[in-house]
DNA sequence: ACCTGAACACCGTTCAAGT
DNA sequence: ACCTGAACACCGTTCAAGT
């Protein structure tokens, strides 16, 4: 069935494919990204020009998916809260995306925006110079790191039978995996911003 | 040639080539370990479980490349900085080896003890509770990302030709993207002190 | 422009066979 | 116990061929 009169790929298909795929399994490829929307491997070709650009569209959507309010109105902590609650939850829908993101350059345009949003923030906070990059960096670790977190096997730290009673004795005070994501980024998302704050 | 006398591959000499490789190519492939020590690709498995295990092998590895000195006379804040510095410099030595790690259980006994003088760390500077592990799922997602920071592309952020000025101004002021890695990790270590600090 | 099937150069893992 | 080669079920990408 050669070049048909409607086109049997959209580009907004094969994004919402894909990432069932990676909700579904934490795995996505071409062969199986085909199978499910009924087309041949190498027609995807004809829309995008390969995995990479897939990823990165996979990315734009679930940050446009998840949009926040308009800053203006916010002091800058507030808003600082919002930008990386808003990106950290984005990925808490599709947790298995964050790993595979890991490697690729920004280069989405309502991602693009988000970290535009960043520095404007921390500029209007008082940053200056080298330490708007750095924030931003900070930032964005953490916020990978939390989302990677949520990615992570049941187990993050599995310590050997005798040993470690201190790491152990931590494990327990914490909840079930979901929560204990959930409490870190809480946590850590204050301890950045008090840090923030003393800094300036 | 079956079951020589001396057997032609090791552990360490495993590890060491797959570093090499992760090193040289920020690729790691069993074909391509097998090759490198002269061996067959399936013998490999004669000595490790898989992938997996040489991964987490390669984990412990740098970690025990990378030691730290006693942390018994330091305070709270000095020890913490010590133990992550120390971890986010073994990977800046093999940038390209955390994004492979990204996804595993942490096993290695020699990880594991780091994370225990961890939670040994913050309890002796007064966390309780769910804290431990929430400050401690804080610091490794920071160290985590910055090990990131390391292997990811030049541009790690690529805005479009026109529009987000403050972002491109932001990029602007950092310097080569190795000294960018270092200074928003010496700035982020800061902020995360500072915040823990103003915690207690 | 958009699709197909075949081909290419890869993967990780298993397994019977050898000593 | 340790190694080999063959086999299996996968990958991502390219390309000539069709309309």
């Amino acid at each position: 069935m050669p070049r048909p009169p409607v086109p049997l790929i959209s580009i907004d298909g094969l994004v919402t494919a894909a990432l069932a795929l990676v909700d579904e399994s934490g795995d996505f490829s071409l062969p199986k990204l085909a199978r499910r929307i009924g087309v041949s491997q190498s027609s995807i070709y004809s829309h995008v020009s390969g995995r990479e650009e897939i990823l990165e569209l996979m990315r734009g959507r679930i940050v446009a998916e998840n949009p926040y309010p308009a800053l203006d109105d916010l002091g800058w902590e507030a808003a600082l809260r919002t930008v990386v609650r808003s990106y950290r939850d984005a990925f808490a829908r599709h947790p298995r995306l964050a790993p595979l993101l890991v490697l690729q350059t920004v280069r989405d345009v309502d991602v693009i925006a988000l970290y535009e949003d960043l520095a404007l923030v921390l500029e209007r906070a008082g940053f200056m110079g080298r330490d708007v990059v750095s924030a931003i960096s900070t930032i964005d670790s953490f916020a990978l790191g939390a989302a990677l977190d949520l990615a992570a096997p049941e187990v993050v730290w599995a310590p050997p039978d005798d040993g470690f009673p201190t790491l152990k004795r931590a494990l327990g005070h914490a909840g079930p995996p979901r929560q204990r994501g959930e409490d870190a980024f809480t946590f850590g998302l204050d301890i950045i911003l008090a840090g923030l704050r003393s800094r300036l």
